[in-house]
DNA sequence: CTCCTTTGTGAACATGAATTCACATGATAC
DNA sequence: GTATCATGTGAATTCATGTTCACAAAGGAG
């Protein structure tokens, strides 16, 4: 098959990254040694070269996929210092990574890993926990900075952010791309920002 | 093992409601012939009495669920004729399916399924298209009646209300009770009340 | 060039799960 | 009470997948 021989660091590499690719394209099924190694050019046993077995693949698979999540997050802060700015980016961005990838509502939103390694479902929660904080930082910030209502607890406002994007991208999924994941998030953007922004009129009205 | 015979209709139900107690706590990996076969109190190869084989007892199961969660959006119906008091009695009935059963977030939400039988896909999509549904005409309702803004698109408002308690789900099995769902639908319906029902106090701004 | 380590290969092995089948046993009609 | 059919059982079969192992070949060090 492949002639050529390489480091195993960038075995390593190629294989989460081939193992989240089978993942998003095929869910937990298709996170098979055999079909990962196929989709590198490999034996099955040569993964065995790189990993101590499936269980160290998959969670090579999650901390790939964290990276990308993150690097995500952190971009958006280097492209506007406005919060509400920012969280309309991150939404634009998941909508990409939805329609490029599908792995993210197949790893951050599935349950696909639970029945996994004993350590992953533990891994996927951090990866949801770093990221809601990050977006939790985003929107703290806009309140300080007085565009984000300031009785919103963020952590709540973070895991409604979420919910912008998850049924979504199960929907796009489910129907293999029918779902309009684009027009679903500019609708609810707007609507999502109106309860959550400060009112620019002159009106200071209570949360409840 | 049990001693009794039950009638093929007794049992097919017997086993669906086993299998999605299986499928709520376990996950897809969970839902095998043996384990079903076990918490009905049969050995596995008398499911073959009763269905054809595995993806048919997966499908059965999948049925049962969406007569139950259709259940759950019709009572609301009797309950009150207020579009919104309905929406924040279906959240909290969300809210304690969660709580109880599990199997909410992992058939609805979950890509469980995906890799399961070919069907399977497309009646999960059916059920959540369903309910969407369902959803839709409570909150079509609510604009008719003038409590729910107009401006909104009713599918996409749907599809929001879903992403307050999805992520919530998952969030609540993935720490394995550790979120607390129940306070986070509390704010979240806040919010989210705020942003969809019309302001009752003399104010009329866009939507955007 | 030669040696030695690392990486890749194919076969073999183990395991778990779905399915089939011959047989047993409960329920039911006559 | 007996015959019959549906339901339940346990063993056997098949299949997919994870894993191990002995061997081959590439690539660098000397």
């Amino acid at each position: 098959m492949s002639l050529e021989k390489l480091g195993t660091e960038v075995r390593r590499r190629q294989i989460a990254a081939a193992a989240l690719e089978a993942l998003a394209a095929g869910g937990p099924k298709a996170l098979s040694v055999g079909a990962v190694a196929r989709r590198v050019g490999l034996v099955p046993s040569a993964i065995y070269r790189h990993f101590r077995g499936k269980d160290e693949m998959t969670v090579a698979a999650i901390g790939l996929f964290r990276e990308r999540i993150m690097e995500n997050i952190r971009a958006v802060r280097e492209e506007s210092p406005d919060a509400l700015e920012r969280l309309e980016s991150v939404l634009n961005r998941h909508v990409r990574m939805i329609r490029d990838n599908i792995a993210m509502p197949r790893v951050v939103f599935s349950d696909s890993l639970a029945g996994g390694p004993a350590g992953a479902k533990k891994l996927v929660l951090g990866n949801i926990r770093l990221y809601l904080d990050g977006l939790a930082d985003i929107i703290k910030e806009g309140q300080a900075a007085g565009t984000i209502r300031p009785e919103l607890a963020p952590e709540t406002t973070a895991v409604m952010f979420l919910g912008l994007i998850m049924p979504a991208a199960i929907l796009w999924h489910l129907t293999e791309g029918g779902f309009d994941v684009t027009r679903h998030a500019a609708r609810a953007w707007s609507t999502f920002r109106n309860a959550i922004a400060v009112n620019t009129s002159s009106q200071k009205r209570g949360g409840r």
